[in-house]
Formats: C-alpha cells, structure tokens, sequence
RNA sequence: GCGCCCAUAGCUCAGUUGGAUAGAGCGAUUGACUACGAAUCAAUAGGUCGGAGGUUCGAAUCCUUCUGGGCGCGCCA
C-alpha cells in the first residue's frame, strides 16, 4: 500500500511542477518524516526548487500544496518548516487497503536470473564464512522469487583446484593410501558416524603445515603438491580418482549442512568438466577474435595472452616503441599455454550467459523434498531442465575477489557483451572473522601479537574457525534447553522441531542483520543470544499473535476479512492511536523493502524492517488488550492489528528463511 | 607503491537518493507478570558522527587532505 500511495504521490507532484513552472524533475524525493505526526510522507522538492524559481523555498511549497488538491486515498497536505510539503494518509482507507491487500504491489523486471553462492571448496568443513555466503545468496534468492523472478540457483564446485589437491596429498602422502584404503577409510568413518568433512578440516590444516615445516623438503613438497594437482586437472588416474571421489562425499556434506538452514540449490557446475569440455578453448577463440586477448612479445609478461585490466586507463595510441608493454596488464594465457583462473571464469560466465555456444551435460546429484539438484557432468541423463543462459547473474562471493570479477566483466563488455556486463552483480560481502576473545574461548592459541587486533580472519590453511555444523549444533542445544524448560507439555518431536526453527531462525537473523560491508566480527556470545535485535524475538511475536486467536477463537484471516465492515478511522486519531497505526503503516511498507532490498542487493534492509515490525506490535500488544477489549468494532479493529502484523512478519520471515513456530 | 573497504553511544551495529531534534540492540541503573506467554515492555544515563578544510539553503552522508585499521594488487586457484 505504502508503496503504491508513494508512486501516486510522485506523480502528482510531477504534473503539478510541470503546471506551476514549466519544470521537469528527474527524480523526486520522497521519505519519510522523522516524527509520525508530521504525516506519512514528505518531499524537501522545494528547497531544491528554491534556486532555479528564485523564491523562498515556503513560498513554492505554498503553491506546491494549493495545487495538489485532492489526490485518492491522501487525507491532506501541508507545509511544514522551511518549506517541507508533508503528505498526511487517509488512514482509514489506508487501514482497509493494507487488510485487503495481502499481495505483492510492484515488481521489478521480470527476468531470468542465476544467482550463484556456497562455492566452497570440497575439501573441509564449511565454517561460519561460508555461512554468511550461502545465507546472503538463500536469502537474496527468496527476495527475487518474490519478486517474481524466475530464478536457478547455482553452486559452482572447484574440484580440481589446489586445495583439493592439498588433500589427496594428505591422504596419498602424508599417510600412503591407495585409492583402496581411501574408500576403506570413507567406510569407517561412516560406519562411526563421523564427518568425512571434519576429517578433512584436520588433515587439510596438517598438509598446509608440512609443505612449510621443512625447509630442505618444501621445494620437493611443493613438486609433489603441483604434481598432484596437474593429476587431477587431467583426470584418468588414481590421484584424480581419490580426488573425485573424497570432493564428492565433502560436497555432499556441505548440501547437508546447507539444508539443516533450508538452503538448496538447483545445480552444481564443476570444474573439472569445465576443464573437460573446454570450455575455454570456445571462449579464446571469441576472445581473440575481439582482440581482448593480445599476444605479448615483450616485458615480463613475455609469450603470454593477456588482458587490459579492469580499471585502468585505455592504453594510449602511440608509435613511440620506447613506449613498451603494459606491464600491468592481466595474464590469461601463460606462456606455457594454460589458462589462468580469471581465463576458466570467463569461459564459465559466457556459459551463465549463454554466449558460449557449448553447454554441460547433467545428472541427477542430491534429492530434495521437492526437487532435485542436478550437477555437471561429461556425459549425463538424456532429459534434463535447462540450465545457463540468464538475463542477469548474482555472484555471492566475497570483497577480496573484487579485482577478477571486475575483470571478468571487463572481458564481457570487450566482447560487445554490454547489455549482459551491465546485468552482473558481484554480489559482494566483508569476511567474517574471530575476535580474539572468541579465539581463545574456542581453545585456539592466539599470539601474542594478534591479541589486541580486532578480529583475526578465518583460515581453513591453518584450521582456524568455527565449523558450521558446530555451531548450529550449539545453537540447537541452547535452544532446546530453553524449549524443554518452558513447554514441559509438548511431546519431545514438538520440542525438538520448535528448538530447530528458534536456532535456524537465530542464526539466519545474525548473518543478516549486518550489511554486506561491514565485517562481522563473530561473537559466540552475540549468535547464541535470542533477546533483543534477534530472529527468535521476531518469532516470538508471531507466536504472541498466534496465541491471541487460539484464545480469542478466530484466526488471522477471519479477523482481515471482518475489519472491512468497520469503520477503523476513530481507532486511529490522536496521541493514544499513534502507536497502533505505527504497526500499520509499518507492515503496509514490505513491497517498499523488496523493491529496495533487490534494488541495493541488501538483505539486511528487510531483516532491519522484520525486526522494527516486531516491536512496534510488541509495543501496542502491552499498551492495548484485544481480547478484553469491550467495544466489539473496536475489538474487531485491535483483532486485525495483530493479524496483518502476523501477516507481514510471516511473510517477511519466510524471504529471510526463517520460518514462525506455533509456540516457543 | 597503486586500488577497494571501514572509522557513529562503554560494546556491536543502523542511518538507502545530501533534508526536520543522529537511532537500535547489548551492557549499566530503575520499574512492570491477579489481563491475550516477561525469549517481553517502560524509563534514565550515555554522541565535538576519527581530525582539519571545502561544496551546499542544508553534510554522518558529497569533494580534498591527514590519521588509524582491514583487504586486494601472482605466468596461485
């Protein structure tokens, strides 16, 4: 409602600028107030105005507020300080069209969009990290399919990479398995419930340890490490079996751990297919065809295929030959002829684009309550849904990749490719990090040195973080503790159903509720809480709501669907109704915040606007009692309070992945 | 050396395109369960928005510069 009323609202002030004087504004600004009573909306249009008409800025917006007249669901305008036009609400009406409305007002463009987050490497546990990623990217997804967006959900899976290759070294070095003993080890594990993924977090930090541990060995250990990895990159070996083989289980763990936060994806492109398909030989012909690519003859970058980099400068036509090679430039070809990792990425996000002109081939990989993920294969099921090919692509991956992504779009719009580099979104985010107190409360040895940092970055190298299971783990214990304690009379299934959306809910709501540039210096105190700016007070309030129409035996809909035969406006007048239109207005805002979370890819917008909601109901429910209410439209009116409230929390909750509880 | 990010209350953070008196949560102090569930609510204290200039009717927000911190910048992935 809010939104649709701004809209109208910015439109009137449009014509009436155009009568008055002749102007057209490109953008009009509208917010709102700082105090509720000053109205709903208000624009500071006139003083921007003030300079071009050469009149007092109270003065426009005199004339501004005469000529408005009457506009459809507005109780008025006014002039207000130095010259500040404040639009009041009809709230009346206002009230009755958010009751009514329970759809979404305004969507953006209908595309097709690929939003690709996880990505971790299938070499260990995912840690609090990767949390953050898949968090951001989960929720961003929801965001757009809410929007109507029809919307693939991609992790990209480096299984040929080093840090794989780091652990086949462990398992075939460091211990001197055969690809048999390897399979017998998986057994074992798994016949002792133990995580492939948590085994390989240790081993992944002791290789890190022994390639340096020697300084007469690290040059041969290093070989054995680069050895390994060229392996695996061909394929059709033992190395690279026990490298599939171990990435796979890992992988599937992390599909685990992802769906105890109801995350899931729809496919998992690999590298190693990438690699096998070549796509890459596809993507040089296009490249040099372009001429983005050029063949270096001089410098340090000599008998390389390189690449202007992004942001710099256009080079410079010059004939002088003293003026020498840009040594700057980004190497995609090396001289010994492979391609570099930014060269793969371009390849794989012509694909994303469908500007390759080669595709993968699929199997089914990992079943879902309602569908399935699929991942790459070299030869796959001959039906299978169509994948690639976007209108516009999300990469949730973190701020320290910036510079390739840049590059990576850089190479796009080389290629002529502008309409699709216009619609890449490097969806970036800050790390998250250990304060050192947390460090050393989780057991680990901090020097002295890093003591007084701020915070110190998560290393899988060197073993150091928190695991996600872990953590989630911890927060399901705390939880249920607190479920047991309070509901002695629910059956344990209830208990421990309830215990996991409170801990998913908790840590959903802290990975969202800082924005994407802030670092998060992880506190295990600050995840653990439930009090105060946290996703189970959000929860708590739906419960609040649920519980009043089990006792007032009516529900939520009923209670949207009576309030149109009252009239709410008397309920809404005055210093005592402010804070029950608060609630209204408030959930009357959601398409405003899917509009603007889409808008800044920021998620942290609605999980900030879910919380506020809260407590303004919170608020009203302590300062108006509905069921002893004695006025029955009165009652009728409180009724849908708290049910739009449950309404637009549900709602909300659900694009952040956090679902409502019956009781907690 | 170059590039990007950050600095706001004791702590952790909001403040979206420059707009009216800079806001939350936690922590502190005080109060509220014989009414819809206290994982709650109310109240109080707490700020030269890192420093200095500038642009503007108006700056936490934009520009310049300095300080302090973080992260990138490879023929690694």
């Amino acid at each position: 409602m809010y939104l649709r009323q701004q809209k109208k609202l910015e439109e009137r002030l449009r014509t009436v600028l155009r009568e008055l004087y002749q102007v057209e504004v490109e953008k009009i600004v509208i917010e709102q107030p700082p105090e509720i009573k000053f109205g709903e909306y208000a624009s500071p249009i006139a003083f921007e105005l003030a300079r071009k008409l050469r009149k007092a800025p109270r003065k426009i917006a005199e004339e501004i507020v005469a000529a408005l007249e009457k506009v459809e669901g507005f109780a008025g305008f006014e002039v207000a300080g130095a010259g500040y036009i404040n639009a009041r609400l009809d709230r009346g009406a206002a009230v009755q069209a958010v009751a009514a409305g329970g759809e979404i007002e305004e969507f953006a463009e209908h595309l097709h969009s690929l939003v690709e987050h996880t990505s971790i490497n299938p070499n260990k546990a995912a840690h609090v990290g990767h949390l953050r990623n898949a968090i951001l990217g989960d929720t961003f997804v929801r965001l757009l399919r809410a929007a109507g967006q029809k919307v693939d959900v991609q992790n990209y899976i480096d299984n040929t990479g080093v840090q794989v290759a780091d652990i086949v070294v462990g398992l075939m070095h460091l211990e001197g398995m055969s690809l048999e003993s390897v399979k017998a080890l998986m057994a074992r594990l798994s016949a002792r419930g133990e995580r492939i993924d948590y085994y390989c977090w240790d081993l992944y930090a002791r290789v890190s340890q022994w390639y340096e541990a020697d300084e007469e060995e690290k040059h041969a250990r290093r070989q054995v490490r680069l050895a390994t990895l060229h392996e695996i990159e061909r394929g059709g070996n033992e190395a690279a079996a026990v490298g599939e083989m171990v990435s796979t289980a890992v992988l599937r763990r992390h599909l685990e751990t992802m769906l105890r936060l109801g995350i899931e994806y729809d496919l998992l492109p690999r590298e190693s297919e990438i690699l096998h398909l070549k796509f890459w030989d596809l993507a040089f012909e296009q490249l040099k065809s372009k001429g983005v690519l050029y063949f270096e003859s001089e410098g340090k970058n000599k008998g390389c295929w390189v690449m202007r980099r992004a942001g710099s400068e256009a080079p410079v036509e010059t004939d002088d030959p003293e003026a020498g090679p840009d040594e700057d430039a980004k190497v995609i070809v090396r001289s010994n002829g492979t391609v570099t990792y930014v060269g793969k990425d371009i390849a794989y996000h012509l694909w994303k684009f469908g500007l390759l002109g080669r595709d993968f081939a699929y199997r089914r990989f990992f079943a879902y309550a309602y569908h399935e993920c699929w991942i790459s294969a070299e030869s796959g099921e001959a039906e299978h849904p169509h994948f690639g090919g976007a209108q516009a692509i999300y990469n949730v991956i973190d701020s320290r990749q910036s510079d390739p992504q840049a590059n990576v779009i850089e190479a796009l719009r080389g290629l002529g490719f502008a309409e699709q580099a216009a619609h890449y979104t490097h969806f970036s985010y800050e790390m998250v990090a250990l304060t050192p107190r947390c460090a050393l409360e989780l057991g680990y040895d901090v020097p002295e040195e890093d003591r007084g940092r701020p915070y110190i970055e998560v290393s899988g190298r060197k073993g150091f973080g928190v695991k996600a299971d872990d953590l989630i783990d911890q927060l399901v214990a705390a939880t249920q503790k607190e479920v047991d304690e309070r509901h002695p009379e629910l059956d344990e299934a209830e208990r421990r159903q309830i215990a996991k959306e409170i801990a998913v809910g908790a840590l959903r709501y802290f990975m969202l509720k800082y924005t994407r540039n802030s670092v998060i210096a992880f506190d295990l105190r600050d995840a653990l809480s439930f009090e105060g700016e946290t996703g189970p007070y959000i929860q708590y309030a739906v419960v609040r709501t649920r519980s009043i129409f089990r006792k007032g035996e009516t529900a939520a809909d009923v209670a949207l669907a009576d309030v149109n035969s009252v009239d709410a406006s008397p309920y809404l007048t005055g210093d005592e109704a402010d804070e029950i239109w608060q609630v209204w207005l408030r959930a009357a805002k959601t398409s405003l915040l899917l509009e603007q979370c889409i808008q800044a890819a920021e998620p942290a917008y609605l999980a900030r606007h879910a919380f506020q909601l809260a407590q303004d109901f919170s608020n009203f429910y302590r300062k108006h009692h509905i069921l002893t209410e004695p006025d029955p439209a009165r009652k009728t009116f409180l009724l849908a309070t708290a049910a739009v409230t449950q309404r637009e929390l549900i709602r909300a909750l659900g694009w952040l992945g956090i679902s409502a509880p019956e009781a907690m």
